[in-house]
DNA sequence: TGTAGTGTATCGCCACACCGATACACTGAT
DNA sequence: ATCAGTGTATCGGTGTGGCGATACACTACA
């Protein structure tokens, strides 16, 4: 599951690493109460730093992803799909105004978004 | 025109005037020719570095907008609108693009993206 | 040809993000 | 009550980006 790790990407590791596991609970590979490998050893495998990890699961805990017991473990978060579906929602409109604001910058308007996602956006059925 | 320049702000201060002029250039206000502010001149407005202002123009250079001419000044690239817009076009689908990857780094699927592009971006008639 | 005005180059400081080392604190099973 | 296994907290090193200070190089115009 962590097979890629690149300590040299920009994007930094505890940000793979948290990426990771948030696709993995999305595409259902991760259920509620799943535990998380251990900070220790993840970090062990991954040939890095425990707080690293930390932090990642830190990240996801914010979220509500997970759950963080000291002493115990990290676990899947007890979601129900339904607040689970509402968070994607609300993650996919940060997404969204986050772009909105970067075109703004670049004088860019709202039809030249259009034209652009109709060609980059996949379609769905 | 530079009337909100924040030394406070994440965005850095050669971002926020390069913002500046894009917009300028994208709105009409700025044409094909006209000369921008000496490297100087807008400095000690900003009271900011010279070099600062330096790094904002260079940077609307490798992206073709405007010209600097060393003991001459910098003046606006004379682009034909048709690449122009090309120009704004290519922006977009990169801003698209980079959205993609982040949704898809965060779990989040193009139907998610589908149903908060209904919700944030404004309709175009 | 001088000079005022322009962009250019280099250096150094500062803040901040990333992350490793290390020690601490808690929990649960025995 | 112990102890192995868990998360937590703190410090420090390293790299990088932003940007100020300062000196340099070029150009246009009188």
């Amino acid at each position: 599951m962590f097979s890629r790790i690149d300590s040299r990407s920009p994007t930094p590791i505890y940000a793979q690493i948290a990426d990771r596991i948030r696709v993995a609970v999305a595409a259902g590979e991760l259920k509620t109460g799943d535990d998380l490998p251990s900070v220790r050893a993840l970090a062990t495998r991954l040939r890095v730093n425990p707080a690293t990890i930390a932090q990642a699961y830190r990240d996801l805990e914010r979220e509500g992803l997970v759950e963080m017991r000291q002493g115990a473990g990290t676990f899947v978060a007890a979601l129900s799909t339904a607040s689970r579906t509402h968070e994607r929602e609300a993650a996919a409109r940060r997404l969204v105004r986050e772009m909105l604001n970067d075109a703004a910058r670049l004088g860019l308007s709202p039809a030249d978004l259009r034209l652009a996602l109709t060609l980059e956006l996949p379609e769905t059925k």
